[in-house]
DNA sequence: CTGTTAGCGCTTTCAG
DNA sequence: CTGAAAGCGCTAACAG
């Protein structure tokens, strides 16, 4: 072919707007550059600020991201996790559910990338960016007690199956209350549904005794909390301080402002995200089954 | 092959997880199953909103979603255009910028299913799925007035660019006024950049004859204005009223509950991908170039 | 260095 | 009805 032949295709190629076909390109050189995310709850601003730090990064690197939303759900999981494998994404970050353990351990068998967030699966081996739960709780209970409560209430959403950021938030806060020498009670710490919050926070601030102080799990159950509030017109903190996980958006202009346990989303879906591009092009140049635990940010406001 | 033979490798496929390739298949059907959305800003809440109904129902359909934000950015929706046509998806929902005309023109020529949320580009005959914007500033403008007031301010965030929301959104907030005898004026209207509002607020508020009334027009205004609200200790609604479009996470818990002019946000995104969907099973049964317009709904709080 | 060819894994077509 | 073969559009390997 000519000199002048190929610049006469280039020109025509340029004219008729060719596109290179991704699809033929991917059967051939197996990998797709597109990489899928599961999350388990789309609701939680926590969630869609991992989403959005995985994209900022991805698309860096002209990597795409199919995003999916399992809805708490293991059935619509396994689902998703099937369909972007058929899809031949080249990696894969999940909320993973432990329903889902015998489909991980295949997963990490035939060798697909694979990174772990928010939560973790106990035998499974894979690279985990969760928030540091325990010492998150433990922030909370401490922020409480210097603030001199020592009735303090915790309520956060519950799933039946055992999810780790609930499992450890509560664990956290019950070591947290004994380290400062108060006993935990049972009836203070409550995890339930989401449509059943605002049931069990009435039935725990009008008993006997009630707490003086909450901390609100997630940024869901806050949402709850505020409602309840609202309706029962109880003054913050006058007569009941509020702290919670998860910085929402409105925090800061809430009445009152709200203090907040923050998560580093973004940078746990940053590095989850760096985590998996590395392994893609590389899967031997990283440690797997590694466990990375962020530090929570306690941002001081006006509810305690 | 017989019988017995087909059994055993069906097992066998079972049992290894085989997985269709779906990179073959797409080659060969030319299609992909899959559509792009490219947003034009990601940061508002009726963009998530909208694509979380897209998401809903193609995942129904078994249709994937590649999510791009195009951060309001003419050049960087185009690399996003280009890339997904490169992806061979089967269609693209998009929140255009006008920039791009020739190559939206061209996407029409080549057949590419297409559809429009919450812009319109002049000369574009595409589907188009968005607010009656007008009728949403008539609706604002409406209530204050039967509220009373006769001085309203209008402030919203403003791109270089002519976006049709912020267009029309003032276009009708003039109009609503003039149709209540009201003369609209230009120091009380104010598009600035979201860094700006603050400023604008504190200019328009602070003038010799400040509004009474103030209509936000989208949720990243409104966060602007809250904050600008809480900071002067503004009372609202007794010494200023406070009614925006979109209808953000916290109105029904924030102090006073704010009055919300709602985008139907859901119902826009579902339309859209019904239609796209549609379009991609037989593009010659659908009529196209039609602009569908979505009526705002008034939800009355204590803002107001 | 340029140009041809085989083959990625699937579906569709065609022959047996 | 079953089974073989061609070909989707690309890239990598190889031949000239």
């Amino acid at each position: 072919m000519g000199i002048d032949t190929r610049e006469k295709i280039e020109e025509v190629i340029e004219k008729l707007g060719y596109q290179t076909n991704l699809v033929a390109r991917s059967l051939k050189q197996k990998r797709t550059s597109t990489i899928g995310v599961i999350v388990a709850n789309i609701l939680h601003t926590f969630s869609t600020q991992v989403i959005r730090a995985i994209e900022d990064v991805c698309n860096e690197q002209n990597i795409n991201v199919i995003v999916c939303n399992a809805d708490d759900d293991p059935v619509k999981e396994k689902k998703y996790i099937n369909m972007l494998r058929a899809k031949q994404v080249d990696g894969l970050i999940t909320f993973p559910t432990d329903k889902n353990e015998k489909l991980y351990k295949q997963i990490l068998k035939e060798g697909l990338p694979l990174v772990f967030v928010d939560r973790l699966i106990k035998d499974v081996l894979v690279n985990s960016f969760l928030l540091d739960n325990e010492n998150a709780s433990y922030i909370a209970v401490n922020h409480l007690v210097e603030k001199g409560h020592q009735k303090i209430g915790m309520i956060t959403t519950s799933l039946l199956r055992s999810v780790t950021p609930r499992v450890e938030r509560i664990e956290g806060f019950k070591t947290a209350m004994k380290r400062h020498g108060i006993t935990p009670q049972d009836n203070y710490i409550k995890g339930v549904e989401v449509t059943h919050i605002q049931f069990e926070l009435s039935k725990m601030l009008s008993s006997e005794d009630p707490p003086t102080a909450l901390f609100a799990g997630n940024d869901l159950t806050l949402m709850e909390v505020l409602s309840y509030i609202k309706k029962k017109n109880i003054k913050i903190p006058d007569e009941l301080s509020l702290i919670n996980i998860d910085d929402v958006s409105f925090s800061h202009i809430y009445d009152p402002t709200l203090t907040t346990i923050a998560q580093p989303a973004s940078e746990i879906g940053q590095e989850a995200a760096n985590m998996l591009i590395k392994e893609i092009k590389d899967s031997s140049s990283v440690e797997k089954g590694n466990i990375y635990r962020f530090k929570a940010n306690l941002i001081k406001r006006s509810s305690t």
